[in-house]
DNA sequence: TCCCGATCTCATCAAGCCACCGGCT
DNA sequence: TTGATGAGATCGGGA
């Protein structure tokens, strides 16, 4: 089908499109017009990754809009909303807008709502249906970008009811779902009501093979010579077999030690077959990676990268990622180590793709356990460039014959498994059930249930009863912590004495038979939580433990308090730690919040520590620790600390609105706990940090030379400001961000705070310039340097 | 006898990351 | 309850 043919797109469109070079739909996309897409059509297209799904939904969106309506593109990752957005934006022109809204980009509901088409992460989409965006109720199309992670057992249950909740507010919406090819497609498409476009096909061959001793053996039954040379692994050889035909490859592997050591490794191959120009490009490259962050993560990442190899997974910051990315998308890098977060991320296509480890420690499992095929699918979907490589090739690696037949039996040959919801689980239904009460999507335990009905979940479980009992546990947990009010029926005890205490959904199922018809009310706090999007739970121990506090909350006790909250991931504790972690909390036991569980409790004890442990990185973060010295501390790398971060932030705030819901005293000190982690600064340093382009090392260094608020910046001399922010354009800039009315600093000299005295470089009269003969500190280096590392106490 | 690389032993540790609000290091 | 890694110990060959 020719693009010539489409019609009901808007003017322009398809003159778009050829200049995209696109000419003709890919047979999938055929189909999917054939089956309505142009028409509102519900859709699901179950097709590998790069055969154009991307375009299914376009079509789908673009008719929409064209028809007057507006469009939602639902994604799993900020990453990938950027991604879309940056897609879209060139329909603008053709007059056809977009806009994103995640949890980092602006998102007030009136900006959105004037956008044709807007991009979202499924929690961002919940949020804004739990705060009653009104736009959302005018969609006349959805589209859901990998559905099949409704299977996730975390996030799963969200793009659930999500899907579920836009589908009651909008019932003649054109809803298209896009998935990874899954064992189940049908049934998905069941449940929406809608057409299914199921194929294998690709715009470009992907071979898919297990390389043992020295041969690749290939699903099509041919074979090439892959000779491994001494010592080397398995992979180095495939690497270098492969770059010597100018192709690139992604390794995956089982962890982040092993993508680092994996990535150093190959380094050593992909240097022999740089050109000089590429080792220039490369090395302005690494010095990119360096100046993002200081820690020890980026120098081994920079390292790599000047040998044309890098290696990629969560701990390494967004931007060293989207580096990372680009320049392998633009061929200088020639092979990633990469754990899955590259295979859910970002598209990023190599000639081969190398799957070293199959298998992943799950403790549950106790040991390892091998790896889904449809996550095995999706590495290896992401071999093969669309037009660039002839052909992809995706890789498993084997090490015995044995293994070899076991890997085309598992993986090969095999077909994904079957999408399976995850909804009927404690922790899901307990945000839902309360968010769909507080919305008003129901008000009875019947409408509740009714609406369950209308999810896959209900769809795929021939025993009906287990929905409806985790269900009323759930609201018993709800009514319990007074996030919810039940009235009309039996409600069992109402004076909520124990609202802050965690009695087990379980111990109050007993009566549920009692109280079958009666109505389902949010409580004030209940609807806070709701729309603060937090996990009821979280918000139960963070209520507790504000009630508990008799004296302010120190800092390290707010962030102890929201670092034990099922909101925060958890940093483990690594041997030796909890004896370091437990000197710790003897130490500063009365700073926490809420009761410590007994040391002989063994399991809940360590993750208080552990809490403990996130606790006291957030605080050396406050305290003005930098990047490389906690990274260091921790062992994490500059992705995790700012993710904690952000976490902390987040958490922190949620905490600020419940402190006055339940009119807490100690609201104040949320606030400003959370300002601190936010700006990673000490508590004198707020005042400074609030002025735009001010942060925690310019705030500082201000500080250190006497300018402690936004007004010493109004009358300070410009001399002394210019010393402290070094550059001559930052600091015109900050001083008029302060609301200097004369920010110039032309022919101003920067005054050493220690060797002049800046009143007399320039007689602009500042008001509290008191330098201090402690400025010399390294920029780098925190003001506290008194401040104990983990190893001192 | 010294030096350097290869080999062995042993302890250690293990994927990912979305969400409030409002403004920007 | 697995297995890759890396640090440190040990070994061995060449000069």
């Amino acid at each position: 089908m020719n693009v010539e043919e489409l019609s009901g797109l808007p003017p322009g469109a398809i003159d778009h499109f050829r200049e995209e070079g696109i000419e003709e739909l890919y047979p999938p996309q055929a189909e999917a017009v054939d089956a309505g897409a142009l028409e509102g059509e519900n859709l699901v297209a179950a097709v590998p990754t790069a055969s154009g799904k991307t375009m299914i939904a376009a079509l789908s969106m673009l008719s929409a809009v064209e028809r007057g309506g507006t469009a939602l593109y639902i994604v799993p990752l900020r990453a990938l909303a950027s991604e879309k957005k940056e897609e879209f934006e060139a329909y603008e022109e053709f007059g056809v807008t977009t806009g994103v809204a995640t949890g980092n980009y602006e998102s007030t509901s009136d900006w959105l709502a004037t956008k044709d088409i807007v991009v979202a992460t499924s929690e961002k989409v919940d949020s804004l249906v739990r705060n009653g965006a009104d736009w959302l109720s005018d969609l006349t199309c959805v589209v859901s970008d990998e559905v099949h992670l409704i299977d996730d057992r975390e996030r799963g249950p969200t793009l659930e009811v999500t899907l579920a909740k836009l589908r009651r507010l909008n019932p003649g919406m054109q809803q298209v779902a896009l998935s990874a090819t899954v064992g189940n497609a049908d049934e998905i498409a069941d449940w929406l009501d809608a057409e299914l476009i199921d194929t294998d096909w690709r715009p470009i061959d992907l071979e898919m093979g297990v390389h043992y001793g020295n041969a690749l053996n290939f699903d099509d039954g041919s074979t090439r010579e892959v000779p491994v040379e001494g010592s080397e692994k398995q992979e180095a050889a495939l690497v270098r077999d492969i770059l010597q035909e100018d192709g690139s490859s992604l390794v995956f592997v089982n962890s982040r030690r092993n993508a680092e050591a994996a990535a150093r490794r190959l380094g050593q191959v992909s240097r022999e077959e740089l050109t000089a120009e590429e080792r220039a490009e490369l090395a302005d490259l690494a010095e990119d990676i360096r100046n993002d962050s200081d820690s020890e993560t980026s120098t081994d990442l920079a390292d790599c990268v000047e040998r044309g190899s890098a290696f990629h997974h969560a701990g390494l910051s967004s931007t060293q990622r989207s580096l990372v990315e680009d320049a392998f998308r633009d061929r200088l890098l020639k092979v990633i180590s990469a754990t899955p977060t590259l295979a859910a991320g970002v598209n990023t296509p190599a000639r081969r793709v190398i799957v070293r480890d199959w298998r992943r420690f799950d403790p549950s499992a106790g040991g390892m356990a091998p790896l889904d095929v449809l996550e095995v699918h999706q590495m290896m979907g992401r071999a093969g460039r669309p037009g660039l490589d002839p052909y992809g090739e995706a890789v498993l690696l084997a090490k015995s014959h044995d293994e070899s037949e076991e890997l085309f039996d598992r993986y090969v040959w095999a077909d994904p498994e079957p999408v399976r919801s995850k909804l009927a689980a404690e922790p899901a239904l307990r945000t839902h059930v309360l968010a769909t009460i507080a919305s008003g999507f129901a008000r009875t335990r019947e409408g509740l249930l009714e609406f369950l009905e209308a999810t896959l979940y209900a769809s795929q479980s021939s025993e009906s009863g287990r929905l409806t009992a985790v269900t009323d546990d759930v609201l018993a947990y709800l009514e319990r912590n007074d996030f919810i009010d039940r009235s009309g029926g039996t409600t069992g005890d109402t004076d909520d004495a124990d609202a802050g205490s965690f009695t087990s959904a379980a111990d109050l199922a007993a009566q549920r038979d009692e109280d079958e018809a009666d109505e389902l009310e949010a409580t004030s706090l209940g609807h806070t939580v709701s729309r603060l999007y937090l996990d009821p739970m979280s918000a139960a121990e963070i209520v507790h433990g504000l009630e508990s506090a008799d004296e302010r909350p120190t800092a390290l006790g707010l962030y102890q308090l929201v670092s034990r909250t099922p909101d925060m991931y958890e940093l483990y504790l690594r041997s030796g730690e909890d004896e370091q972690f437990g000197e710790l909390y003897y130490k500063r036991e009365a700073e926490l919040l809420g009761d410590a569980p007994s040391e002989f409790e063994e399991e809940r004890f360590e993750d208080w520590l552990a809490a403990l442990k996130t606790g006291k990185l957030l605080e050396d973060w406050a305290q003005e620790d930098d990047e490389e010295r906690i990274t260091e501390r921790y062992e994490i790398g500059p992705g995790d600390l700012r993710g904690k971060v952000d976490t902390a932030e987040w958490l922190l705030g949620a905490a600020e609105s419940l402190a006055q819901e339940i009119d807490s005293e100690w609201t104040v000190a949320v606030r400003e706990a959370r300002a601190r982690v936010e700006h990673g600064v000490g508590e004198e340093l707020l005042e400074l940090v609030s002025v735009g382009g001010v942060g925690r090392k310019r705030a500082r260094r201000l500080y250190e030379r006497g300018i402690e608020e936004p007004a010493d910046l109004r009358s300070a001399n410009k001399g002394v400001v210019l010393d402290a922010l070094k550059g001559q354009k930052t600091a015109e800039n900050i001083l008029e961000n302060a609301g200097r009315e004369d920010p110039s600093m032309d022919g101003v000299e920067p005054a050493s705070g220690d060797t002049a005295n800046p009143r007399e470089s320039r007689t602009e009269g500042g008001t509290d310039t008191r330098t201090t003969a402690e400025t010399d500190r390294t920029d780098s280096e925190g003001p506290e340097d008194s401040q104990s590392s983990l190893g001192d106490f």
